[in-house]
DNA sequence: GTCTATAATGCGATAGAC
DNA sequence: GTCTATCGCATTATAGAC
């Protein structure tokens, strides 16, 4: 297999994946069996069980593929924005750009964290580390505002908003809300001063 | 019957009804099998059915027995506080009063039309109502503040802020990120001025 | 109103041919 | 790697006795 042939080739897994993450997205995980993922990839169910002994294994494989996801887009912001604002500016904006996903099925993170916590299941901690990539990430830009001592706080609290934010678009289907709260966190961010030195 | 008597009583439906909205909060409303609900009342399935024949049936009576419970609330807070300020403190609390719930199941309210907006269930909007409940007394309050241009906008806004809070928290188990977020909605609310008349 | 028994369906998962 | 066929199980839901 040549350099140019990998660029080109997805393998079958890779296609199970993408469809099994838009379909947990969209129905949730316990609704999506894996014969709606098999028809969304038109492979057979024994096909399917060829790559994926049990439904806990593709999920695995979707949170591996979302902590992949996440880390490109935040190493895209870190080189497109020139600030650390902008860059915080960016996370915050996903609200905008995702508007018509989010009316419809809320945050991807949020809701696959929330449904694995009802369900008990052992995997809730390791989708939890996709809100924990941005976390630090935000966190890391606060410390770069000077914001050292309350980085941490100032993450949580964004990303805390941005959920807020998820849940009442898609209950309500609601779009000027959300150009609302992000004027508002927008203007909250603009607002926040540095800190002077001790 | 006597009117003592009606205090007393309490019946099957309503125990089922009861043990179905535990269970829809902690498991989810499609993870709860009607067996799981017999189970907890210590019926059988077939009585289970004399009483809702469907669970679209036993849905919408959790999501009536809900919209009660939070009317009966709001009363209760609009007789206990004082001033507005204080009613909206009131609902802001419920976080640090619920928090244990919470940390482990997240808000009842966003998760349930959460997934129900997954299933494309057409219980969604009913469920909705439940954040209108809310919504409404919060906008009461902040026009008694004499906000009435922004009140709505106001109380979508602490409405929202609740709801990211209670997504974290369940992700993370975190409870001194409820502590924090409460104490800043609560410094936000103070510190919002009565606009002056125009 | 409450029970047991059972139908009908869909699910996750396996076996084995090609 | 891909397919068909099938098992075992849990679920919703119904029928009918007491």
């Amino acid at each position: 297999m040549t350099r140019t042939d990998v660029l080109v080739m997805v393998t079958t897994r890779e296609r199970i994946v993408e469809a099994a993450d838009d379909l947990f997205y969209r129905q949730g995980f316990e609704h999506t069996s894996f014969a709606s993922i098999a028809q969304a990839v038109e492979i057979s169910r024994g096909n399917f069980y060829h790559h994926f002994k049990s439904k806990d294994q593709i999920l695995d494989a979707v949170i591996d593929r979302r902590l992949d996801n996440t880390r490109a887009m935040l190493e895209a912001w870190e080189q497109q924005a020139a600030s650390p604002r902008e860059r915080i500016r960016c996370f915050v904006r996903i609200l905008i750009t995702n508007r018509a996903k989010i009316e419809l099925h809320g945050c991807p993170v949020g809701t696959l964290t929330t449904e694995l916590a009802k369900l008990e299941h052992t995997a809730q901690d390791k989708a939890a580390r996709v809100f924990t990539l941005f976390r630090r990430w935000l966190t890391h830009q606060f410390e770069a505002l000077g914001h050292e001592a309350f980085a941490d706080a100032l993450a949580m609290h964004v990303l805390g908003r941005s959920q807020g934010v998820a849940v009442l678009a898609s209950a309500y289907r609601d779009p000027t809300f959300i150009d609302r709260e992000v004027d508002d966190i927008e203007r909250w961010l603009k607002n926040l001063r540095k800190p002077r030195p001790s």
